[in-house]
RNA sequence: GCGCCGGUAGCUCAGCCAGGAUAGAGCGGCUGCCUUCUAAGCAGCGGGUCGCAGGUUCGAAUCCUGCCCGGCGCACCA
């Protein structure tokens, strides 16, 4: 404060935070200032702010931080929308935890937050993925076949090809090439997002709405978007294709929309998606992109301004994940099969572990994730620590609860009795949420939660150490089973948005390995 | 070459947007602490030219400029 407003002033800052201070008046919920530093005014809380901080926790109970007042809107995060043509990888892995944890706190910050995947679902990849599992099914029927020029060679296909076999035996050998490869990839596609729906599950990210490629060219929706670029003047033709003026919206140069030969390209499927998106009513649109994708994000933002787009286009970028396996770098490519799947990563690490991890790190910064040293650190993991905390914490209330304990209300418990260092740090700490939400909403920054989950849970394990919660005190032991409950529901909370459980219990390990 | 993102402790990373107190956490190393609510914990020690060089400021990890490394992107691919 006296900071600020040092420069607008001429008095040094000091000198102004000592007249502030003197100002501030004293009683239980500021108990004493101090001025330190440059000009620095140090609150002191007293018992009364303590109570009160307290009670508004659990007064809130487990919307404690969450956005109150009427609904800011609705939102959409499109997330993952990885290609149906093999398993997830890990590679999606961030995306999926940054989305679904994202779409978590924009929910509680506010906001009525829809999720949404998109699946490519047509174009030349899919052809390519059409023709790898011919060449995998023919040969089970003596017909030799070759996985094309960039096809898919994963061993997945080679079990997609099997289980239609086995659905279907010979039956798709007499059609006509098209036609074999169509019902080919309706059904490896059909299997392929099943198991994409399954793993999204296990990895604890929920979708609300599956859109199609397929969908959006069946509409005529792309040729409509293309049609109202060029009556706006937005795009032209050259060269027997057609343009936007993407530079005319800062970008680089123009980008096309309709190629040479006919077909529409994947931006002008991004363009009539776009408007498929904003017709639904969202008043923000936000878009979950690997930074691999950086490069199209002014085109798009570009062509919302033409389109008219009434929602608000925001990209969040995440840097890529590198994955490695014990010091050894680890290809990702669907093509080549040489990858590791999202399923084995969850096998290996667990949902809780992998979503944590990803998640400590902002989107800026560049992961690297070494399967065998998370495989390995398991134990010492961050996310233990947090999750050992709530659970330590349910511990405790079980055991009052076994003593015959009877809790009073919080707002009868004398909660200003709560005085020691530990707990007046461990209330303040868990009084900060609200801001920490918000911020993380603001910056659509997720990882920020689990850094307050870890002040968080260190808060609770000092005032563990310090303060016996169940003690002959009666009084005293109401309070802080009442903190307790505070700071598990916080952690519970915090938890929660970040997608990672919060255990009621962990088992004891590591006692005979000293 | 141009653009975006990184470069902070031995390792992995917060902090940077809205500049302020001896720059933090986890892991790893060392030393203590379990007759009492879970020691997956706590306390302490050691460990840092905040990539480099300038600039703005009373004050810079934080803002500005330049440079050096690393990642990604610069298609009528997705």
């Amino acid at each position: 404060m006296a900071l600020a407003l040092a420069p607008h002033s001429e008095r040094p800052s000091r000198e102004l935070a000592e007249l502030l201070a003197a100002r501030i008046e004293r009683d239980d919920v500021i108990e004493r200032v101090e001025i330190a530093g440059p000009g620095f005014i140090n609150l002191f809380l007293g018992p009364g702010w303590v109570a009160e901080a307290l009670g508004e926790v659990l007064a809130a109970g487990d919307r404690f931080g969450r956005h109150t007042g009427p609904p800011l809107g609705r939102l959409q995060v499109e997330l993952v929308s990885a290609n149906p043509t093999g398993p997830l990888h890990v590679g999606t892995a961030r995306n999926a935890a940054i989305g679904d944890a994202l779409a978590n706190v924009l929910e509680a910050s506010g906001y009525e937050v829809e999720r949404e995947y998109y699946f490519n679902d047509a174009g030349r990849q899919m052809e390519l993925f059409a023709e790898s599992v011919e060449a995998r099914y023919l040969p089970r029927f003596g017909i030799e076949a070759e996985i094309p020029e960039g096809g898919y060679q994963g061993e997945y296909v080679n079990d997609l090809a099997g289980e239609i076999a086995a659905e279907h035996s010979d039956a798709l050998l007499p059609l006509n090439p098209a036609e074999r490869r169509r019902r080919l990839l309706l059904e490896a596609v059909e299997r392929t997002i099943g198991r994409i729906r399954a793993t999204l599950e296990r990895f604890r990210v929920r979708i609300d709405t599956w859109r199609t490629e397929r969908e959006l060219l069946e509409s005529g929706a792309v040729d409509d978007v293309v049609r109202r670029l060029r009556e706006a003047d937005h795009a032209y033709e050259a060269d027997g294709a057609v343009f936007f003026r993407a530079s005319a919206f800062g970008d680089e140069k123009d980008r096309v929309l309709i190629r040479s030969n006919g077909e529409p390209t994947y931006f002008a499927k991004d363009c009539a998606y776009l408007l498929d998106k904003d017709a639904r009513g969202f008043s923000r649109l936000v878009y979950v992109w690997g930074a691999d994708h950086h490069g199209t994000v002014k085109r798009l933002k570009g062509a919302a301004k033409a389109l008219g787009v009434s929602a608000g286009v925001e990209v969040v970028l995440y840097q890529l994940v590198a994955f490695s396996r014990g010091g050894q770098p680890v290809r990702m490519s669907k093509r080549t099969g040489e990858m590791i799947s999202l399923d084995e990563l969850l096998d290996e690490v667990g949902p809780d572990a992998a979503r944590y991890t990803l998640l400590t790190r902002s989107s800026d910064s560049p992961v690297e994730f070494d399967i065998e040293v998370v495989t390995r650190q398991t134990l010492d993991n961050p996310v233990f620590y947090v999750q050992y905390a709530h659970a330590r914490i349910a511990s405790i209330l079980r055991r009052a609860v076994a003593q015959g304990v009877i809790l009073e209300p919080w707002n009868q418990a004398g909660l200003g009795r709560l005085r020691a260092p530990t707990e007046v740090e461990l209330v303040r700490t868990l009084a900060e949420l609200p801001d920490v939400l918000e911020s993380a909403a603001a910056a659509m920054a997720p990882h920020r939660l689990t850094h307050f989950a870890e002040q968080v849970a260190a808060a609770f394990h000092r005032f563990y150490t310090e303060c016996r919660v169940l003690s002959d005190d009666a009084s005293l032991t109401q309070a802080r089973l009442w903190l307790c409950t505070a700071s598990k529901l916080v952690l519970g909370i915090t938890l929660g948005l970040l997608g990672v459980s919060a255990p009621e219990s962990m088992e004891r390990i590591g006692d005979d390995d000293v």
